[in-house]
DNA sequence: TTAAGATACGATACACTGTATCATATAATT
DNA sequence: AATTATATGATACAGTGTATCGTATCTTAA
């Protein structure tokens, strides 16, 4: 169980800074994503929300949220998965570069990772090779944790 | 404009061999395929197969036919993007690894690449080091081919 | 403090994508 | 030719994301 009370009050400070709002509604979208194990759907997000709440979440607005925690760099949306996990920087002051993710393919736990500088480089490599100036986006690679490589064992 | 009747009739050949068949709805989807331009989409692929032909193409069989070229590796799908492209070794006799995709942020164009062992063992080692025993998927890395960067320039 | 504007939220409708299912047609095998 | 397996056609439907409009809430300034 994570401390979600004290990420979401160092948040709530980055926005006070940004002078941008953390509603209620956007900070029950995020508190649902600090705590989740793993990424989170659109749908998913909305069904948490709504498990412990009264007022109901519509989707459209856990889309509408997404946008702007994301926009803040609050949380980052899986492109393969399509799902959403909140940074792994909240209670961080340091901004972060592009960031890189791998994704467990059995438990589907994601971890949030900065790649050596040599295996960047070494990518890069690969794409001029292949007629490309540049790569620039963030990178998911799917693989095994080590949790469940054990379990399996 | 590619020449697909040459790779076509190479695919031909490879059908015969495994004991399967290349119909004439698996062969114009797979066209479709080899002449595109860019990654498509499965409703894309449907659209082009019925602007050059009588019989329309229901999008249920271009879901079906994308299954069977991906099982036999002549298509491969984008993750990131929902998308199915042609594989770069249709004329090739030899079976290829682990594909792995650049993918243009402006024109939406695909190489196919091996990576390097030496980008590939960077990333098992930063991998490692996160606490993931292995990455195993394919990999797809946007970023900007050179003819982008030119044309912008 | 109230009015005006900006921002956030609620709700409906809809387009797009992919799947489930069943029926039909075609090919392979005996 | 009959039987079986495979491939295709067609319909319905679930899930996801967007467009749009109306409403509520907050902010700002007179």
């Amino acid at each position: 169980m994570v401390n979600s009370k004290n990420i979401l009050s160092s948040v709530e400070e980055k926005c006070v800074e940004r002078g941008i709002r953390l509603t209620p509604r956007r900070r029950q979208v995020l508190d649902v994503l600090v705590q989740a194990e793993a990424a989170l759907s659109a749908y998913e997000i909305a069904q948490r929300c709504n498990a412990d709440s009264d007022s109901p979440m519509p989707a459209m607005s856990v889309y509408r949220i997404l946008d702007f925690l994301q926009e803040q760099q609050f949380v980052h949306r899986l492109e393969t998965a399509n799902k959403y996990i909140s940074c792994s920087h909240l209670s961080c002051a340091h901004e972060h570069l592009q960031p890189q993710f791998l994704i467990c393919n059995s438990c589907r736990r994601v971890e949030e990772i900065d790649l050596s500088s040599s295996a960047v480089a070494a990518m890069a490599s690969a794409a001029s090779a292949a007629g490309f100036a540049s790569i620039s986006s963030q990178l998911e690679v799917n693989g095994l944790c080590d949790r469940c490589v054990h379990a399996n064992a």
